[in-house]
DNA sequence: CCTACCGATCGGTAGG
DNA sequence: CCTACCGATCGGTAGG
């Protein structure tokens, strides 16, 4: 159908140039289409920024509790593993996700700033509860130190915001360096303190 | 000077809007002389972009090795908190020049991608070099545990591009919350094993 | 889905 | 530092 194309082509230039970067004469060569004919399918520009937002939203949330339940039976050490790759792994290969993700949050369109925002809240909630709820079980086990839940929740958020940044300026080779030394020492703060991991 | 002005204008307009999304003819207004006006002072639109840019830089080179003289007598566990809050004052206070930083790091007008790749990693260099001494001396006198200086750097620059992204994105109080918690853990990594910090 | 067009705005120039 | 203008491109519309 050519409204998905459009939503393909869409995320795609909004990613890579943002959104008043985008030209619609751009999006409408792409899709192999007259300008004009885009809008039989979307009102305006605006119409189709929601739809590709709302699209990529979707994806992530789903894509999230997919992994979450996938790593459940392992023990913390692992899933801690798993879940900061499972990100680098995200940033790397769905770069237009990523990337759009990346724009919106640090420079939304004057006009869509709120809306954004409430849908970014609303994806870090979801992300946070699972996390604080993952780290009390691992506490309870002894698997790792004792540690205030929003503050392990703060930390981890925060090395994967670091990563998220660090993937767009650095070659692929320096990059996977700094994801298994920040992996390193991320364990490090949360291992319990007798048994010392690396 | 009608061109300092320029500049100042320049900075925050490209800042907060962008290089392609800032209008010659709002830079104007701001100036306060129409847009023509401008070419007597500038070639094009290019050439006040890298006149902000090379301007930027070089205050925050400055402000580096400033920062780090002052500081230099203190134990590593007070220097570490220093830089951590140096750098956070800093994209807090100067929000032009950190924004602008962020803007150009993440999504480079095309067009000039190569060339401030190449700035931001002269800057990165002389700021990884830097930590690497620190971390080194603070191994041997025991104030820190044992760590591979390249991945001690790699976390360091991890935690502090984390809380850059972070601050655009939540309230004043939430992020302070966060800084100080990333702090602890970071900390944690870094700690000695017997003398168990916070 | 197309041709043909709109008013507005862009970076930049001529000439004073 | 200004007035007056340029060609190109923008998002969007009329009418089929």
């Amino acid at each position: 159908m050519s409204k998905d194309k459009i939503l393909t082509e869409a995320l795609y230039l909004f990613s890579n140039k943002g959104y008043e970067g985008t030209a619609l004469s751009e999006l409408a060569e792409r899709v192999g289409m007259k300008k004009a004919s885009i809008y039989s399918h979307f009102k305006n520009k605006e119409e189709i920024f929601w739809a590709v937002i709302d699209g990529a939203y979707q994806e992530e949330i789903a894509k999230l509790s997919r992994g979450m339940k996938d790593v459940e039976h392992l023990p913390f050490r692992e899933r801690f593993h798993f879940m900061m790759d499972q990100h680098v792994q995200f940033y790397k290969e769905k770069d237009v996700n990523a990337n759009l993700w990346r724009r919106m949050t640090m420079f939304p369109p004057e006009a869509f700033k709120e809306g954004l925002k409430a849908k970014l809240l609303e994806y870090e909630e979801e992300f946070n509860e699972m996390i604080k709820m993952d780290l009390d079980a691992a506490i309870h086990s002894g698997e790792i130190r004792e540690v205030d839940g929003e503050t392990g929740v703060a930390m981890i958020n925060c090395v994967l915001d670091g990563l998220f940044v660090e993937y767009s300026y650095y070659d692929e080779a320096e990059f996977n360096k700094r994801v298994e030394a920040v992996k390193a020492m991320t364990w490090r703060a949360f291992a319990p303190i007798e048994k010392e991991g690396d």
